[in-house]
DNA sequence: TATGAATGAGCTTTCATTCAT
DNA sequence: AATGAATGAAAGCTCATTCAT
């Protein structure tokens, strides 16, 4: 029995997909547990429960194709949890305050993937993987180019900004490092308040 | 011949202090250029011009000596380079603007170094202790709560700002990573207004 | 297809003991012949014809636990053989002769075995630790107590006599080793005549 | 200045010999508390108070030549102690209970010494240097035989018995790891009746 | 004479990967 | 589909030795 993934990739069975979903738990675990560094194939195989790194290799092409699928995987929730967060925005101040909320509520909710995905893209090795970082902010600019045309915002260069956003979203994993007890809906909201401050039309 | 160091290291001849700086400066290299993952001492021995990476370990304890090296000599460039920055600031308002376009400044300037600092904080595997180290004697936070003593900023948490701050300056190396055409001393007064506008009384 | 060992041991696979008693005897044959310091997992993986160290990392969790087989290994042999010399004794007097002439006996059809072993107590870092509790236990000490309790063995103190008696049988490899066409048996005979004359009581 | 020593040695300096006196010393310290493993160059220049293992290497040929050094060293010392106490001996069975008591005595005063010099003969990777150990067991050998031919000792093998004799006193440094309070005068009074009862003519 | 520096070979260990079953 | 076994490269580190000064 088998079904269709997306374009461009192979046909799978289900039992392949299965295991390739608890292979890719398993190193996000691993990898937000020890680093990028500790996350060996046998300390991977060892927390799935897995009696041989060598079913990791057969069901993954190597190395870089595991971490792309974290990866992938990660992203993929994030961006289907944003979708149903922003489906009901009216304005772009509202849009950019559901997007700073709702990336907020996903991180706190996810911080062993935000934890593996950071390490990846600082360690991995993918050069910065360009692509998925432009990924990322892209609707950010959006918003905040929609935002801008509708007379909303002030006047800003849109990619400084919303990097500035991202950025600030996705400090909350270290902040909470560094006070576990973090207020984190507080947080949300100062993040809130404050590019909210620095978009709107001057008053 | 020999030369002092500061208080609490051991004396060190200047042969084996040129020594250590040249092979700091090739561990930041490879850290800058490879990654943490890929900066093995065959790497940064190579790149130094050394014919062993026995020479390495003669002249550091350990791979976490080496690192904790880089560490503390970026971080004491940075702050030489900001204290003359700071030097003349007369406001919690102006010390904010020098703070973020100084260190933009050096960033700037240093871009080697600030990527390989970034990778060691996320992946060098030291707990976030130096991080954290250096988080908590931020300048930045005691220049938001004056600044907030003077009533000159609003009411805000002085972590999360500085928090906020400074993950938006330490954004600039990705960015000109996706953009090497950067306007840098724009993309300081962007975040200069941003956090103006965030942090100032109503008006 | 697994092998039970004995308690407190994790299940191998049949192949795996075979492979670590394969590694087990090269280590032996290796610091027989070159010396513990000369016993680098490089030399006892081309003893043992394998095509890397990594398999003995593979095996065993370090050097130490390569060691600790060896010596787990000549010791149950030791064991074993000494059980049947020792079965049928019936007094003291009959129990320090099987003993040394059974310890003469191994010895003598196990010169790698014994020098290896010797090479690992003085050499081998462990604190004369594994020598002291074989010491501990060491049946000479009883025998030689019963022996007085009997009546058989005049007044000495049994851990010197054993002591004795223990270097004498152990010091058969180091004579081998200058007159390696020593009559074994012969000092076999000879070491017993000596602690003959030399326990028992008084005539 | 210069100071003659021994046939066959080149011509050596005063300091020359000083220096090279104390590099042995602190070998033998360092292979008596760590064991010949630990003894490298770097932690016998340590001990020695020198500041470069290049100096050891300026004044020794290699390794072997210290070790060589160190062994002989320590027997010319026993063998000067030993002669001393073999002056005035009347008879082989004074003798045979001279050797064993200063033996005993010499091992007793310098236990360092021997721990080192039984290190290095198991471990030095001189395949059990023969003539050292010929040269150490010979003047047993001498005395046994003398005692056979003057009716004191009965009839044995000299060699075998010289071993045994050997073995015996040589064990006392491995009896004192294991019980460091024993007593020492004791154990020697033990030795001399065994090989007393073992060697004299049957009564 | 003595030192600091440098060298290159060797060490144990870990890793991703391959392969026969 | 999965496993145990094996591989060879690379890692960080220590060593005895050499050399210019």
């Amino acid at each position: 029995m088998q079904a269709k993934t997306s374009a461009g990739e192979r046909t799978r069975t289900f039992t392949e997909q299965a295991r390739r979903a608890q292979i890719v738990a398993a190193a996000i675990a691993a990898i937000a547990e020890g680093g990028y560094r500790n996350a060996s194939f046998t300390q991977i195989a060892r927390r799935a429960g897995l009696s041989s790194t060598g079913l990791i290799s057969y069901h993954f092409a190597g190395k870089d194709e595991l971490i792309g699928e974290v990866v992938r995987t990660v992203l993929a929730g994030m961006g289907a949890f944003m979708a149903g967060r922003m489906a009901a925005v009216a304005s772009p101040t509202e849009a950019l305050r559901a997007y700073i909320e709702g990336t907020v509520a996903f991180i706190d909710g996810h911080r062993d993937q935000m934890k593996a995905l950071a390490d990846i893209f600082i360690n991995g090795g993918f050069g910065y993987d360009a692509a998925a970082e432009t990924a990322a902010v892209s609707p950010l600019e959006e918003i905040l180019r929609s935002g801008q045309a509708a007379g909303e915002f002030r006047d800003f260069d849109p990619v400084v900004m919303a990097t500035l956003v991202q950025r600030s979203v996705d400090g909350l994993p270290f902040l909470l490092d560094m006070r576990p007890d973090l207020d984190v809906p507080g947080y949300g909201r100062e993040v809130v308040t404050v590019f909210d401050l620095a978009t709107r039309t001057e008053p």
